[in-house]
DNA sequence: GTCTATAACTAGATAGAC
DNA sequence: GTCTATCTAGTTATAGAC
């Protein structure tokens, strides 16, 4: 059972990180407000008291999630654009480690998408910034590219959005139990976004 | 205000419509579960119990929803590719369909896409099979393609997932108050799909 | 068709023992 | 670090008056 293998694999895990992992799966399943402590607690065999000792409210380990999971994206995303010479390599590699990552961090990303609108004001805002952050590499990546004359691009705004809207949507529909290998998906993903763009 | 033109349109529907619209505004912005009984009722200017003469419960309204969104969704699906003469003038019109029905109609769109894990079981096989069955059209029509040697397609399935995420984005990032024009946005991403396909 | 009043239950969070 | 016990408030939904 996988469920069985999550578990083992939790037991060495530190505490904090196991409600991250359960609740991240919770999050996922029923949304943060159709989580309650309660439900997370039996999920990890404790009492819902017990959690307040990790984190002060459900509000922070949300929270949490969030910047663990902004902070890796933003992180590995210019580790895999240096690895291209040319703008049409470099968007290459971005594909595929978004691709990637959302299908490794599937449920990480798939909760920082979709429970956006249950952060607070502020650590909404802050999590917009960091969003904000990331799209505009990937704006600049594409400019580039058309600079160069590499790409041929009618609106670098409004494709940058498509791709990521595009590429990001792997998180909703993936599982591992289909047909296609992550790398597969990946490669083939990067072939249309190039498509997308009449890279050279 | 938007917010006091759309309360004086609203004035001119009936109930069961004003409680529908008030819904998808509050399950849009705070989802479902995020979203109480109260929270709905006090945005309509009645008290939570008057509700039950229109609804028999908050899920029979969301399910409500679902219904009405889906329904029209493959209704006029059909009337768009019926209107194309070739496989790409038929992806080309589906396309824009598409896009345009996730912007008029995009709150619907939205919490149509948001709130399936907040349907109860049986309410969520059935919206599965509604948009199975929507899935299955794009498939057929990518695949009518490269059989008329219109397109270049080397993985259908995944192609067909991947252009519906992209063009379903719509509707989480849209905005009237934004730059580009709806039919903009429309022709756009029929462009860019084309594109992605190698339409001849 | 909307109201008041309320039932029956669940929510997030805390106090303090062990 | 986890527990029992509990607080306060909020949840969906119903009964029955007007």
């Amino acid at each position: 059972m996988a469920k069985a293998k999550a578990k083992a694999a939790s037991d060495r895990l530190g505490s904090s990180e196991r409600i991250r992992l359960a609740a991240l799966g919770l999050f996922k399943a029923r949304g943060y407000h159709g989580t309650s402590v309660r439900d997370l607690a039996e999920a990890l065999g404790i009492e819902p008291a017990s959690l307040y000792h990790h984190f002060p409210s459900k509000q922070a380990i949300l929270v949490d999630l969030f910047d663990r999971t902004m902070d890796i994206m933003q992180d590995r995303l210019h580790q895999a654009i240096a690895g291209g010479a040319t703008p049409a390599a470099q968007l290459r590699n971005f594909v595929r480690f978004h691709v990637l990552f959302h299908i490794e961090c599937q449920d990480e990303a798939f909760v920082s998408h979709s429970e956006l609108r249950s952060l607070t004001a502020p650590n909404h805002r802050r999590m917009i910034g960091k969003r904000d952050r990331y799209e505009k590499a990937i704006r600049e990546l594409l400019a580039a590219g058309v600079r160069a004359g590499e790409f041929e691009i009618a609106d670098v705004r409004l494709t940058s959005i498509a791709i990521l809207m595009m590429c990001s949507g792997v998180s909703d529909w993936f599982t591992r139990r289909g047909r296609l290998k992550p790398e597969k998906v990946a490669d083939s993903y990067a072939d249309m976004v190039l498509r997308l763009v009449r890279a050279r």
